[in-house]
Order: structure tokens, then sequence, then C-alpha cells
DNA sequence: TGGGGTTAT
DNA sequence: ATAACCC
């Protein structure tokens, strides 16, 4: 069976430099023009269905044939399919959700708890199958299979490749050609997302879509195209079908509400008025960086590789409210954020290096703003964490309490709706390679914290005299 | 618009 | 420290 091979195999990471070693030296054909999507990569999108509200209904099946929403303040964050049916919608007021369907059975989602140790298991099963899994957001992941598509390829006997059939849908009915080799790893991926999807469900309960092609943004915009649980393989010709489906540019991942803005204010509202704009004036509107990656979004095209999330960067927890305008009411609720927060970072067992509190200001109309300060965690305090202690709370109120006046002039009338703490710069703690000195560091002083100006010897002092 | 997350500047 | 993006 002959196979034409599009783009060049291998890098499962895409973007191949232009100078990298291709072909026969001296060959006619080396002037590969790297037009798009000469990428080979099978990336897939698992995108959870309604995950708050399925975690729900696995918590408590009696929810399992009842509309159902999952509640954060007074809106309704997500719901499950019984309930879209009657006209529910994701992030709807409650009262109009109510209104629009009385019957809707509504939970409280604040506690993210459950929603985040499920969405952990399901990074943790795609992992099984290939170790580059991205996670985005709690409900979705992205996993790199080009390995191990070509893994399976090389196993496959000929008349088994004949006999090669896709796992679910194709966008846009595409035929299939076995002599394409990049219709052959695709078809392989679609099956790869079959067994995934099937292991989610056997053991996690979870359904979700699945979206396969040969990029990133691509395998994401193809999975939604059939919801619930369902999946589908994007074949490369119908690359433009599906981005232009898309009806407005702010649905582009990667293009914003403040990139569709200015996008708009130059008379771009397509992908297609993207896609023909002149690259120079879109790169003197919004820099080189962002022009040139937004309007290759336009084409379909994105190397972005899909890099491995691994542990979280940070550790948040945040609260809003109608009104929050004294120092004392405060305190209370950063104490109670900040708890909850201990006893996550000390279940990691990594140490958090920098502590910052986020605040948002009351205002009439304008777009919601954020501040925040930021400072590092005095290294006795780092120590003392990971063992359940009250003696570590004080001295992180005191810091969090600084922050919160170097923000807030606590002297004159505020008015705050949202309090957040943010436990980050994150460190394991023994990645000491024995060095003669390494014996008389302990955790908190290992590896980046010693590579500044301010010499080691004090910071040994400070340890030596426990 | 919640209660989270990430990266770039 | 902020601003942008994602869910």
């Amino acid at each position: 069976m002959e196979l034409a091979d599009a783009g060049a195999a291998g890098s499962s990471q895409g973007a191949p430099g232009p100078e990298q070693p291709g072909g026969p030296a001296g060959s006619v054909h080396d002037q590969v023009v790297p037009t798009q999507n000469s990428s080979s990569r099978v990336i897939i999108h698992v995108d959870l269905d309604c995950f708050y509200a399925q975690v729900e209904m696995i918590s408590n099946p009696e929810l399992k044939d009842k509309p159902l929403g999952v509640q954060q303040k007074y809106l309704v964050v997500t719901c499950n399919y019984e309930a879209r049916k009657l006209g529910v919608t994701k992030l709807m007021n409650v009262r109009d959700a109510k209104e629009k369907c009385p019957q809707l059975v509504l939970v409280n989602g604040e506690d993210l708890t459950r929603y985040r140790e499920m969405s952990y298991k399901v990074t943790e099963l795609l992992e099984e199958f290939s170790p580059v899994v991205e996670r985005l957001g709690f409900d979705e992941n992205f996993v790199d299979l080009t390995e191990i598509v070509e893994k399976k390829l090389q196993q496959l006997q000929s008349d088994e490749l004949s006999a090669l059939t896709v796992s679910g849908h194709v966008y846009n009915n595409q035929p299939i050609n076995l002599h394409d080799i990049m219709h052959i790893r695709l078809l392989v991926g679609s099956q790869i997302a079959a067994e995934m999807r099937e292991a989610m469900y056997n053991q996690l309960g979870l359904t979700g879509c699945a979206g396969v092609a040969c990029n990133k943004l691509l395998a994401k915009l193809v999975s939604g195209v059939f919801k619930p649980n369902q999946q589908t393989v994007l074949l490369p010709e119908s690359c433009q079908d599906l981005i232009y489906s898309l009806n407005h540019i702010k649905k582009m991942p990667g293009i914003g509400y403040k990139t569709a803005k200015r996008l708009e204010a130059l008379g771009i509202n397509s992908v297609q008025d993207l896609q023909t704009f002149s690259s120079k004036i879109l790169e003197k509107e919004l820099g080189i960086s962002v022009a040139q990656r937004i309007q290759k979004l336009s084409f379909g095209e994105d190397n972005s590789p899909v890099t491995p999330s691994g542990p979280p960067q940070s550790f948040s927890e945040e609260d809003s409210f109608k009104k929050c305008s004294s120092e004392v009411e405060a305190k209370i609720k950063i104490e109670e954020l900040l708890a909850n927060l201990l006893n996550r970072v000390s279940r990691d067992g990594r140490k958090p290096h920098t502590i910052r509190l986020v605040i948002r200001r009351y205002s009439s109309e304008k777009y919601c703003c954020r501040e925040s300060r930021q400072c590092p965690i005095p290294s006795h305090v780092i120590q003392k964490l990971g063992a359940g202690n009250y003696d570590v709370m004080t001295p992180m109120v005191d810091i969090l309490m600084k922050l919160f006046r170097n923000m807030v002039n606590v002297k004159m009338p505020f008015h705050l709706t949202l309090l957040s703490v943010c436990l980050c710069n994150l460190k394991a703690l023994n990645t000491t390679k024995k060095g003669p000195m390494d014996y008389y560091l302990t955790s908190s002083m290992s590896t980046t914290s010693c590579s500044g100006k301010r010499s080691s010897v004090s910071t040994l002092l400070q340890y030596t005299k426990i």
C-alpha cells in the first residue's frame, strides 16, 4: 500500500524549524514550503459534558433524571442536559433559570473541592495513555497522541490497515482516503479517543466529547461539533470549513474579549476578515506577537505544543460578596480562605514561597478590575507548613493584613466585592543535589532561593541556630 | 458573571 | 503587578 506522507513525522511538538535536517541533501524538493498544517501531529481535545453537574449527579444519583443546575452565588454556572432541554443555559441568573424552569433543582457549587479532585482523576487517567496532557480549566484536556499513534501504526499488518475504520463522526462526512497517511493517523487517533472515553466512563463514570485533529485549535473546535458524549475527527481537507463555521472571531479560542473589541474597531468581524486583513497594519495595532498568532489561528494554524500541565502552579481560594467595608470583616474572610488553602497545600506536599492577596473594589459599571499585592513567605513560616498547624495561621494572616492595608486605605470608606488569597511559587522540598553545603540547607533554601545576591551565609545562619 | 486557572509583559 | 487568555 502506498502512503503519501504530507509532512515531517517524528516531532510530536510540531513546528519543525525551517533549518531542521529534512530529506536527502540537494534534492530539488528540499524547498519545502512550510505552509499551513504541515504538522503531522495527532492531537485530541477531551471536553467533559457539564462537568460540575455530572459530579453532583454521581454524588447523588437521585438527581440524575431531574433538571439540575449548579449554583454559585446568584448564578447557575452549569446545568445538566435535562435542564438545558427546558431552556436553562450556562451562567444564567438563578431567577431567570427558575422562571424558565420552575422544577429546576439547584445545588451549591461554590466549594470546588470535589470538582477539582475529579478533574485531576481525569487528567491522571489520560496521562496513562500518554504523559503529554495539558489541562484547560477543570473539564478540558489536550493530549498529544502523535507518538502512540505512530507506535500503533507500526504494529498494524497491511490487511488490518486496509480494514481501518473511524470511531465516531468525521467532520463534514468527508470521505476517508486510506492512501493518505494523515487520514490513517487521525483514524487511529479516533480509536484511541474512543478508548479514552470508555475508560473515563468505566473508571470514573464520566461522559464527555472528544475532538481529534492535527493541532490544538482544530481539535478543540471539532470536539464541540457533536455534543453530548460524542466524538469527531477532523480530516485536513475540511479544516477551512471548520474555521469558516465560526460566525465571529470572538468564537476563536485565543481571541478574547479585549482583542475581539479591538478587531471589531478595525472592521474585522469574521474569520475571513481576519484572514485577509493586512498583516502589517494588524501588527501595528496589536503588536507583532498577538497579530501573527491570531492571524495564523484564522487559517486554522496553531503550532503551539501540548504542554504537560503537571501539578498546579498555584493554589487560590476566593469569595465574592455584595459588600465588605470593614477591616475586621475582611480579616474574617481572609482567615477562612487561608485556612482552606493551608489544608490544600499541605496535602500537595510542596511549599509555596509567595503569598498574594487579591481584591475587587466596587465600581458602578466599569469592567471588573482586580488589584493584588504579593510578597515572599518568610522562610521560618514556610518550614512550619505541612502538618496541621495553627501557629502558621497567625503570621500569615498578619502578612495578608499588611498586604490588605497596602492596597486599601482603611481610614477611608471602602467597598470590596471580592477577596482572594493565592499561594504560589511552589517548590518541592528536597530538590537538593548533594553538594558539600547542602547538608546545612533546609528545603526552603534549596535550588533557586540561593541564587540571588543575598548571600546564602546570612540565610544559612537563620537555619543553623535552630 | 463564579471560582477557579495559565502565560506574557 | 497587571493584563490578557482559558474554563
